[in-house]
DNA sequence: GAAATATTATACTGTTTCGCATAATAATAT
DNA sequence: ATATTATTATGCGAAACAGTATAATATTTC
């Protein structure tokens, strides 16, 4: 492993992303000065438009990242050979933990900074309907999976069960960041899955 | 009706907050400057200071003016005698038209404006907070009543049901201002009532 | 050790922003 | 008419901001 020439870096690319994520999930997008970006990833200005180019460009960056960290959570929430609305509610555990890991809570950071600038951001709108389209799809195929074994009423397409169950992600996301309790948020989990997989 | 003494004022405080609503709803709260918000209203600067006070106060007059616009929706959907199914579906759609009826789509305000900077606005954050509890409550009443002439199963309950709706409406609104089509959430809406109602 | 290179650090520019201070205007009251 | 009052209109100052130009620094290559 050569080490490049020049001066070496200060910061590490994957870290300086993370701080980026938290600072726009925090404060959104537009509330995020560079001067933010800039204490908090540990970087110049200067550096950091050389690495990752202007402050669009950062946040579709951190948007991807955090798009693969809720993938990673989805994936691991669904390898067992459970009961689809066993497998339903851990996933929207891990979502409601993520969301409601910092305080005050700041529910999903798609869900709130792309969505609040996507009218007038048309690089991260298309981003954002991939990601909820992303979603739909990978939901759609464990239901269907779990029909095909008999396991679900026929009477509601996988397709329907998906959009309900991202529909309560959502609405996860949007009140935790209003307030809302873990605990009263958890009993709207159980009571949720409990209709979208009958 | 007497007249008031001095100057006459140029503006209507009903429609200067229509066009503080407009603006805050295509921009958000961050990228709407006091100067966008001039414009609109057709008012200057200290003229909005005067009348409405400052940023957050302007936004939280607009935020409870829509709330009362979503409200009214509301009632009207549900004042007859039809299927809860039926009432449902058609809040839903007055949603969606209000969701998308500008171009770019911009969804709800509450849920992108107020929702992106509730973590640095608390008094925002409480107003959204109370703003879906209402709802809740206004839905599971609908839901209750509807049980009460043993039109739905009781084996879930109103509140559950209640929730479930407004996820659904949740995430009409975020997908809205993702840029999804009309098309595919009426479609959205259909397969989610049928669901819901259960 | 000197040249080349990749990065960090500082400084600058033009613009936007908020909030307010002050001036101008249009109506009523006396 | 003149004073009073409520508003509109203009302008200012200090701060924040995005983006970049330039200087300084640390490392490898030769």
């Amino acid at each position: 492993m050569k080490r490049t020439r020049g001066r070496p870096r200060k910061y590490d690319e994957g870290e300086a992303l993370n701080a980026a994520i938290q600072v726009f999930w925090q404060k959104g997008y537009s509330d995020t000065s560079l001067d933010d970006l800039a204490e908090s990833m540990k970087m110049n200005r200067p550096s950091i438009y050389r690495a990752f180019g202007d402050k669009e460009a950062i946040f579709k960056k951190a948007m991807a990242k955090f798009a693969c960290m809720m993938d990673a959570a989805f994936e691991q929430s669904m390898q067992s050979d459970e009961e689809m609305g066993v497998k339903l509610e851990r996933f929207c555990l891990s979502a409601l933990d993520i969301y409601t890991r910092a305080r005050p809570h700041t529910g999903c950071m798609i869900m709130s900074a792309a969505v609040a600038v996507a009218p007038s951001h048309t690089a991260i709108q298309e981003d954002l309907l991939g990601f909820i389209h992303h979603i739909d799809t990978k939901l759609a195929e464990q239901f269907r999976l779990s029909a095909e074994e008999g396991k679900l009423s026929v009477s509601v397409s996988p397709e329907s069960r998906a959009s309900l169950a991202q529909s309560l992600i959502h609405s996860l996301s949007l009140r935790a960041r209003a307030g809302e309790t873990r605990e009263k948020l958890h009993e709207l989990i159980k009571a949720s899955v409990k209709v979208i997989v009958i």
